[in-house]
DNA sequence: TGCGAAATTGCAACCTATGCATAAACGCAG
DNA sequence: CTGCGTTTATGCATAGGTTGCAATTTCGCA
């Protein structure tokens, strides 16, 4: 990880992060070009694609790790403890992990999470990668729990994962803040563990 | 709708559509280039673009048909109707309505669910119609189930989704065939309307 | 038959993305 | 410090999707 070359790559490779965040922040996604991320890092077009492979990927970088997040909390899943609790442990380990980024981490994730909601590319990407990997999910916890089958599993998962983000995407359309967004994943959540016919007589 | 014009844009459109769905079948998705398509129906690579706004619109056209029927199913909720059942007619109002096309519809849906499997692209543009359609689903049911908020509803809609689509995701992965896949999806179903917590004693 | 609207088409341009070959930068051994 | 081999950066060419614009054809209708 030393000598010059490393940290050079290093340094492009923020260099062209920040271009990137700064140029889609200011004009939007759609509207910044290739070409103008590789001028504002002072590399040749071409280049930018030796560090990312597509115009896309500049803003979901850390999705394998958000995942690893996720397959950590399942793989720990203490003795007897419940599905429904283990997951909420699960999705509040990612918050944490988002929360804990570095600078540029950070100011990553609100533009992401902005972008997600206007940029149509964007969020198709995202939706992918969110499918993608829940199968994984699944699969670690036909792992610690012997009695689910890969189908159930995946159903445990996707009803999970919808919940929570067509919750937050309900609050999100209504107007709610940040904190208003994450209020409504987490009661999503609560439902998806209760079951829907638990909405029937409340 | 009778009028010379209006019978050959019916037609021509017709040709894009059959020409595109024979060639992704024949060569794939990816392979198949707009110029061609063109080509097949005997117009121009521009007219392409008159009738369609993109290459995976073609695969994508009875989207919002297929959220009317589902709209119409919870429109139509019987009185005490539980959630869960309402949304189980709904699935199969959907199972139905996708096998009673004609045809040519007939022969996109297998080919767009395939494709959809294979080319990302075409995953990412199923995704979001499926999340773009689902707060409509979420608005639906406030309007029949009075004691419901929207964050409750879109979290039923996204749990009931969810789970649908990865334990059908799953059995698919697994080699499943059609007939599997749609059984582990109405199994998903019944996980996500009792609960990840009946998951746990089972 | 001829006018006006609609459809079709050709053309140019832009952008993302990729393959390939070359040049530049670098680390290391001598 | 100098040359060698490997990485890294770059330039060039190309393919393909997409859009805007203008010209042209086609068609309906008076």
């Amino acid at each position: 990880m030393e000598g010059h070359r490393e940290r050079k790559k290093v340094r492009t490779r923020r260099a062209l992060l920040e271009a990137a965040v700064r140029l889609f922040g200011e004009q939007g996604y759609e509207q910044t070009t290739i070409a103008e991320i590789a001028a504002a890092a002072d590399v040749a077009p071409r280049t930018f694609f030796a560090y990312f492979a597509s115009k896309e990927d500049v803003l979901f970088l850390h999705a394998e790790d958000r995942w690893q997040v996720m397959l950590d909390v399942i793989a720990g899943r203490k003795p007897g403890e419940p599905l429904g609790d283990l997951l909420s442990r699960m999705f509040e380990a990612l918050v944490r992990s988002l929360a804990g980024d570095d600078e540029l981490d950070f100011a990553l994730s609100p533009l992401r999470t902005r972008l997600m909601f206007t940029e149509p590319a964007l969020r198709a990407r995202g939706l992918t990668l969110m499918l993608e990997g829940q199968p994984l999910l699944a699969e670690a916890l036909c792992e610690v729990y012997p009695e689910l089958d890969p189908v159930a599993a995946g159903a445990a998962v996707g009803s999970f994962m919808g919940a929570l983000a067509v919750a937050g995407l309900v609050a999100q359309q209504q107007g709610g803040s940040n904190e208003d967004v994450l209020a409504s994943g987490r009661r999503g959540i609560e439902i998806a563990v209760n079951g829907l016919s638990s909405l029937d007589g409340s």
